[in-house]
RNA sequence: GCGCCCGUAGCUCAACGGAUAGAGCAGCAGCCUUCGAAGCUGUUGGUGAGGGUUCGAUUCCCCCCGGGCGCACCA
């Protein structure tokens, strides 16, 4: 496929109208016409004619062109331009879509690298539900990339560095066991954690402990590296279960803050050198007053650094390393102020190679609506989470469909539960905070998604009984519920480019949830394996077979599995 | 106090500055002798308040009210 639909339309409207600096083209309002726009609305106004009177010079204009020969155009008194598309041309299309094996992929990416950092889970404490979303969205953001032909490269930049390492050290040696360490190390890492901060409540000398520590730690103390070491590879660990687990794509690039630990102090002297960084009440500013910020803080009174001086060393390395057009960082609203200041920064050292986005979203809340990410001393283990989504889901699945056994059931009850736990995140929009409805996620009917994946099964199982067929006879296709379904395939790829633009899923999330729906249409009035008419027979299976590969296709980029059988 | 984000149906969420603000859940009323009822159909119901810009505002600007997050040695 080179250009797609909308696309043509577009173009034809701006070789007829003109100056289209206005993007105004080609919205979607399926009650009107397959495809509208008002541009001939906004030419009136800028040369103060009748809208109606231009939209039919427009109309002329384009029927002399090959618009004419792929659809209808008519105008709206208001001076909307409504266009349907016409049967043969959607047959045609349809073949088209099902012969592109990569339908909906895109070469604006082309030869361009996008870092898109996500996951970034601390090794002080067990992956939670913080670090979910950025998981998820970071996952899928980082598919949709890809799809666009973008050289992808995904950057999990681990917290391994930092005061509540020392922290974690100092209650190493004070409560630690290094049987149970051996045994079972995120729980002895979470046991530490946990009892360190409710001691700190009566003894707040701790804290200063604990920096204490991390100091030894960065000067490079043997035993204090030592325990850090089996801290870090051990929580390595645990994250890949949890990736797999969630079916993430773990590859790439994992570094931590601390391997640009030798890197700061350099770093921290040429910005001293350019007068760029401070002294301020005994620790390191820059100031960035210029961007209207309040000042960055890159190393503390006590020496030690922080996490920003760490991001400028990182983005220092994803520039001159890996030369990104672009970069993402998948990380939460709370530290938008940060990544305000690490891109004044980047600005001020004229780090601008890059676009550097920060791709922030909300919270994660409980049934109750109150927070439900870390808290002190009570943890939501990812884990945990993943454990009950799936238990829940084994449930249901047991009950709907009897006919699988045990180790089916238990494979489905995985996927299905994953499913519906990241479509729950991508069909929001990111910035708001998100609800956990436990109940509302395994719901499994409605905008859910498992809902699409059922629908994947519903085709996979006529695809399944029908074996071989050729393309039939596209021109049979005429009901309104397959000219729909044919419409909706022609958005594919504008739904995934929309996301690279937008940095959000629930676009491409709704693409999909609408396109399983004109399915389940589609699949409740048209019989197809029954008709006696081969050729029609045919083209319908042609159909569900497209239909079947895109939602494949959509649900595979926001990292959902489908299954045959579910 | 300052900065950023968010207020849309009973609930959870959509909506490039455009036509009659859309879905799901819950509620109500229907549809299984036909490819999987985890489905389909119908129905009730809404932009926090007030100004402004515009032919047109959920969207942009101002102000107020309500909620969240952040604001120098955490990440």
């Amino acid at each position: 496929m080179n250009k797609t639909t909308p696309q043509l339309i577009r173009e034809a409207l701006a070789a007829v109208s003109g100056d289209v600096s206005f993007d105004v083209l080609v919205p979607l309002d399926r009650r009107l016409g397959d495809y509208s726009t008002n541009v001939a609305f906004v030419l009136a106004k800028k040369e103060g004619q009748k809208p109606l009177d231009v939209a039919n010079e427009l109309k002329e204009k384009l029927e002399a062109g090959e618009l004419k020969s792929i659809c209808e155009i008519k105008s709206a008194p208001n001076g909307y331009l409504n266009f349907f598309l016409k049967p043969e041309f959607l047959q045609k299309q349809l073949v088209e879509i099902n012969k592109d094996e990569n339908y909906g992929a895109g070469t604006e990416g082309a030869g361009q690298k996008v870092i898109v950092e996500y996951s970034s889970p601390n090794i002080a404490k067990p992956m939670h539900i913080g670090h979910l979303r950025s998981t998820i969205i970071g996952d899928a953001l980082a598919n949709v990339y890809a799809k666009l032909g973008y050289e992808v490269i995904r950057w999990n930049f681990i917290g391994d560095w930092g005061t509540q390492f020392g922290k974690l050290i100092s209650a190493y040696k004070k409560w630690g066991n290094a049987k149970a360490l051996a045994k079972n190390p995120i729980k002895e890492m979470l046991r530490l954690y946990v009892k360190f901060h409710d001691e700190l409540k009566n003894n707040p000398e701790l804290e200063k402990e604990g920096q204490a520590e991390f100091k030894k730690l960065e000067e490079g103390d043997v035993e204090n590296k030592k325990i850090w070491d089996s801290f870090r590879a051990e929580s390595l660990v645990e994250f890949n279960k949890v990736y797999q687990e969630l079916n993430i794509n773990a590859a790439g690039i994992v570094k931590g803050e601390s391997d640009y630990e030798s890197r700061l102090k350099p770093l921290i002297a040429e910005l001293e050198e350019k007068g760029l960084a401070k002294e301020s009440e005994g620790a390191l500013i820059i100031d960035l007053g210029k961007y209207k910020l309040p000042p960055g803080l890159l190393r503390k009174s006590d020496g030690a650094t922080l996490y920003l001086t760490r991001d400028i060393a990182s983005l220092e390395d994803r520039l001159q390393n890996y030369n990104p057009a672009k970069i993402l960082y998948v990380v939460a609203n709370q530290q938008t102020l940060h990544f305000e200041q690490l891109f004044a920064v980047a600005k001020e050292l004229k780090m601008d190679s890059a676009e550097l986005v920060h791709v922030k979203f909300g919270m994660v809340l409980g049934e109750d609506g109150k927070k439900l990410a870390t808290r002190e001393g009570k943890v939501v283990p990812l884990q945990e989470v993943i454990d009950k989504i799936t238990a829940m889901a084994y449930d249901t699945v047991k009950q709907k469909n009897s006919g699988l056994s045990d180790d089916q059931a238990k494979e489905v009850a995985r996927t299905v539960g994953i499913g519906a736990l990241k479509y729950n995140d991508l069909k929001q929009h990111p910035y708001s905070d998100i609800a956990f409805d436990w109940k509302a996620m395994l719901d499994l009917s409605g905008n859910s998604g498992p809902y699409i994946q059922y629908t994947y099964a519903r085709l996979a199982n006529i695809l399944n009984k029908a074996g071989e067929h050729g393309n039939g006879d596209v021109g049979l296709l005429v009901e309104p519920e397959a000219r729909a379904l044919m419409l909706q395939l022609l958005d594919f790829p504008e739904a995934i480019s929309k996301c690279a633009e937008l940095h959000t899923l629930n676009g491409l999330a709704l693409y999909l949830y609408d396109l399983a729906h004109l399915t389940n249409q589609f699949y409740e009035r048209i019989h197809v394996l029954e008709d006696e008419n081969i050729e029609r027979r045919n083209a319908r299976l042609l159909l569900i077979e497209t239909v079947a590969k895109t939602l494949k296709q959509g649900l595979g980029i926001l990292g959902i599995v489908t299954l045959e059988r579910i």
